[in-house]
DNA sequence: CTGAAAGCGCTTACAG
DNA sequence: CTGAAAGCGCTTACAG
């Protein structure tokens, strides 16, 4: 099909100036007469005209437009961080190009050379499990397009990143579990290379270790995000000889395995076992037990993300040093972890 | 922060040949000694060269990109769709990008300018439940945008639609509840101005006429596509005076929000009140009682809009006629409506 | 205040 | 086989 559109040539032919004269008085630029300017605003308003932005990206290297990259836009955590990346592109001007990496390097490899030759004007990025290897991102940095990295952030790169305090919130959520009684707390943790892994799995076992909990390895079971993840783990856990009597996931979609599977295998939460879970349940009421949950300002943190990268995007210089930003996670406390607390 | 890449123009000097040289080597046309193209090739691939495709577009006024405009990508049905729809435009050498209308005409039109002038290829669309006005995507028709819907289609426009037999599905979910000894069953239905909603509305009707079922007009109920909608509903359903014995719930969030009510009432399901829902339930085995649930094909109906959508951007002329795809929707029964039949 | 010219990065008839 | 030139739609010094 083909494509009509008007342009500044056939503005100034019809009123018989330049195009200079019709492009200055289009963008208001002072020195032009205010009776020239009236007339080829008209007749722009008339002919419906909007001025290519493609040819202005030619000229400016520019395009108003960023990228984010998720693993799934279906997680409701990450659709709601778009969310927040919308929210603050959209009021300065920008445009969002959304890529899902479906968790695969090769996926995130093709967003980025699409980015790379967009000429998108900047990158909001939440790492996918499978890339160890972060090149891809770090050229992107060295050609000029900026880089801000959330939810899954990496040390392999210099630039701002957002995330969520992991730490403090799986130990709060593991310690919760210790004070309800639970003494054998299990973990599903996420995949192994992921940064965020890494910082539950510590909350997890400091939290052990300041009252007194012998750690074992046996307990903790990484596992993709997902629901088949956290069930399956669930029945390996639940299958041993000394079975957990608490079981904390790493995020909602594993937690909603967990769940699945102890009422397929009968048990009683929470008390057979405690469920606690990480991410924004806005689901967890629907569930009979409701899940307690480690809630988490996914639609802030995308906020946060999109407003540091429109800075690197309109200063001039790197700045002298990059910004982590470490937001609070909260513990929502539901009756999937609520037991009655025994004895001393 | 300033942007560097390498341009044809610096090939062509480097290698003192001309510009057009360069390029036709690139592009590898036929009329190239082989020698030529040689030296470009090696030179574009050690300095990292691609080209920009801003100039391209420019130039064949074409972008190899599509749009897709959801009411909300949070929505599995959608986010699913949006799957079929990169699948297709990938594997045929497109790229997507993705908009989302949280319902809202402004920002469906705010999508549609953009669309317009970054002159995306063409449109996939499931209209936004507030917009009875469609004519900013005519106008991107008229400007030479095809432009395809799925799910929400519209009459006021003639394209290619492609949506799900929602008649039917709403037919065989109220018949199934008829056979299972329901007999007063209760409709909450989608925003009225929305296509589906008219048309599961039918199907409802028809189930209830054919099994001699007097309709009553109090047992119908429109909601916003939200689980607070969904439970808001159900408890003006439940306070009538004569209750509904059976809840058949337009999408799976209303549907989510039908489930949490009845469970807060303190309702069993299905023998107090019977529960079917419309749409691709994946978290349905979730619930305790899991829920019957019409099923979509939504990844294949994000597949089939877009290879319409390419169809139209790649032939020339206007299409002699166009076509709606109708696709067949899946009765999935489980345990929310599965009563005991009693008596005949 | 207005116009002619150059240029953003590329492609492609048109000559040779 | 190769180059010079025009052009996609726009902006912006540079002259006047």
């Amino acid at each position: 099909m083909k494509r009509v559109s008007v342009t500044i040539k056939e503005i100034a032919k019809a009123l018989d100036v330049s195009k200079s004269t019709v492009s200055r008085a289009l963008r208001d630029s002072s020195e032009i007469s205010s009776e020239t300017r009236r007339k080829v605003m008209e007749l722009a308003e008339k002919l419906n005209y909007y001025p290519n932005p493609i040819a202005i990206s030619l000229l400016k290297n520019r395009t108003q437009t960023i990228g984010v990259i998720v693993p799934d836009i279906a997680n409701r955590f990450y659709s709601s961080a778009i969310g927040g990346v919308e929210d603050i592109a959209y009021s300065r001007g920008y445009h969002t190009m959304i890529y899902q990496s479906h968790e695969l390097l090769e996926r995130e490899l093709s967003a980025s050379r699409h980015i790379a030759s967009r000429r998108v004007d900047g990158l909001v990025v939440a790492i996918s499990s499978q890339s160890e290897n972060i090149d891809h991102f770090v050229a992107l940095q060295e050609q000029g397009i900026p880089v801000v990295f959330f939810d899954r952030v990496s040390d392999a790169m210099q630039t701002h990143k957002v995330r969520v305090d992991d730490y403090k919130g799986a130990f709060e959520a593991t310690e919760h579990l210790i004070q309800r009684g639970c003494r054998r707390i299990a973990h599903i943790a996420g995949p192994e290379k992921v940064s965020i892994t890494r910082f539950r799995l510590e909350g997890y076992k400091d939290a052990l270790r300041k009252h007194g909990i012998a750690f074992q390895e046996e307990w903790v079971r990484h596992s993709e995000i997902t629901q088949a993840g956290g069930t399956e783990r669930t029945y390996q856990l639940m299958a041993l000889r000394e079975r957990p009597d608490a079981i904390f996931g790493a995020s909602d979609r594993i937690t909603m395995g967990v769940h699945w599977a102890l009422r397929q295998l009968g048990y009683k939460m929470p008390d057979d076992v405690a469920v606690i879970g990480f991410c924004d349940l806005a689901m967890s009421s629907l569930l009979d037990p409701p899940v307690s949950s480690v809630t988490q300002p996914s639609f802030e943190m995308g906020q946060q993300a999109t407003s540091l990268l429109l800075d690197l995007i309109e200063s001039k210089s790197t700045p002298a040093e990059y910004e982590t930003r470490v937001l609070r996670s909260n513990l929502v406390i539901n009756k999937s972890s609520l037991r009655e607390i025994v004895g001393s």
